[in-house]
DNA sequence: TGTACATCAGTGAACGCGCGTTCACTGATGTAC
DNA sequence: TGTACATCAGTGAACGCGCGTTCACTGATGTAC
């Protein structure tokens, strides 16, 4: 039963969008070759057709992640030329530590989906996850209001970290004590906030 | 060849310091308990004599993890109280977002070690770290050197969360792109410097 | 205080399960002529 | 354009290894009398 090129192709892009998904839900190593595959709607024998091993489908997954999320960065940068610049950053700012991304099965920002454990896979995913946290701070630069080319990167590196830290602070509390949690994403968004 | 119970608890605690230090290093998958056991100097049929299983060691070890970080913590305060309390935090910062701390082999702070790791794991080792991150913040709020308790614990958590997100970001590059990974540190740590 | 027995930390072999990977097979697609 | 053969995506069984956990055993310690 060989299929289309096409219909192959479009069959690997649909095991990759899975994997993206899965892994962000669920971690690497919490997700299996053959559970990954029944997911996606195939029997797991298949997926060496299309990838040489999990770690080469980890990179894969881990790039498709960085180009969502820039993208999404850039659509909120295109639309805030139109209006205030500032009011795209504010609301992704805002976005970005609302109680609903925290409480996200499969938080969507790379780093703070895969931030710890990827440091801890082969070659290849640490080289797509770098390329992909520079790639990420060269679109973040465009959301920030003022300054010249570098004073941006810089501000973009601040308020990033800002970010990621306190939605892993936050993260790491929902459970056990949900009004610190709160607590966490409110003070670092309104020290983010007062800056701009 | 029955041990002492002292001599039995002292080699438990044992167990527990080198699990510590391995985790932080591997991940707790990337750890087997037949690996711990050799690597502190016994055969792995004792472990279960020790633990319930090796998520109750997890636990254990994340606990140390926390009290070890808590403990610097609370003795750069204690010094802080000597000099401009403003020095103490001034420390903290560097020696938090210094290369040397970045390129450890083992991250210390736990948050950076396991952040994105810990939800995967099971109840008991989640409620760790929480109570861990908890108890870490309330030590970090000493060493803001002005305001009142909830204007310190609203700074420490502002800083922590900019030192947490700094430092992840840093380790993703360093292998990659070793002067962006430099640039991260340093401009967070003028920009948290600037503010004291 | 001394003796007899129960306890238990540590040993090393073994179990059993999950998971990444391989393989023979199927049959529709792609291609050479 | 039609035919014959090679290719290859997907199937499902099987392999093999690693790892968490169990177990029978040893012999020194703890304890009851």
């Amino acid at each position: 039963m060989r299929l289309t090129q096409e219909k192959a192709a479009k069959n690997k892009a649909h095991v990759i969008a899975t994997a993206e998904k899965l892994f962000r839900e669920r971690g690497f190593e919490g997700v299996a070759v053959a559970d990954l595959m029944h997911e996606a709607g195939f029997t797991h024998g298949g997926f060496y057709n299309h990838f040489e091993s999990k770690e080469d489908l980890a990179a894969a997954a881990l790039k498709l992640a960085f180009e969502q999320a820039i993208g999404r960065l850039e659509q909120r940068a295109a639309t805030g030329k139109d209006t205030k610049p500032a009011a795209a950053l504010k609301g992704y700012i805002e976005s970005y530590l609302s109680n609903s991304t925290r409480d996200a099965k499969a938080v969507r920002c790379p780093m703070a989906a895969f931030g710890t454990s990827t440091l801890r896979q082969g070659p290849s995913v640490q080289k797509v996850f770098a390329a992909g946290v520079k790639d990420y701070l060269d679109s973040f630069a465009k959301l920030i209001p003022e300054g010249n080319q570098p004073e941006r990167l810089q501000e973009s590196i601040r308020v990033y970290s800002a970010l990621v830290g306190a939605l892993m602070l936050s993260r790491s509390l929902a459970q056990e004590d949900e009004a610190l949690a709160n607590k966490i994403l409110e003070t670092v968004r309104s020290g983010l906030l007062a800056d701009l």
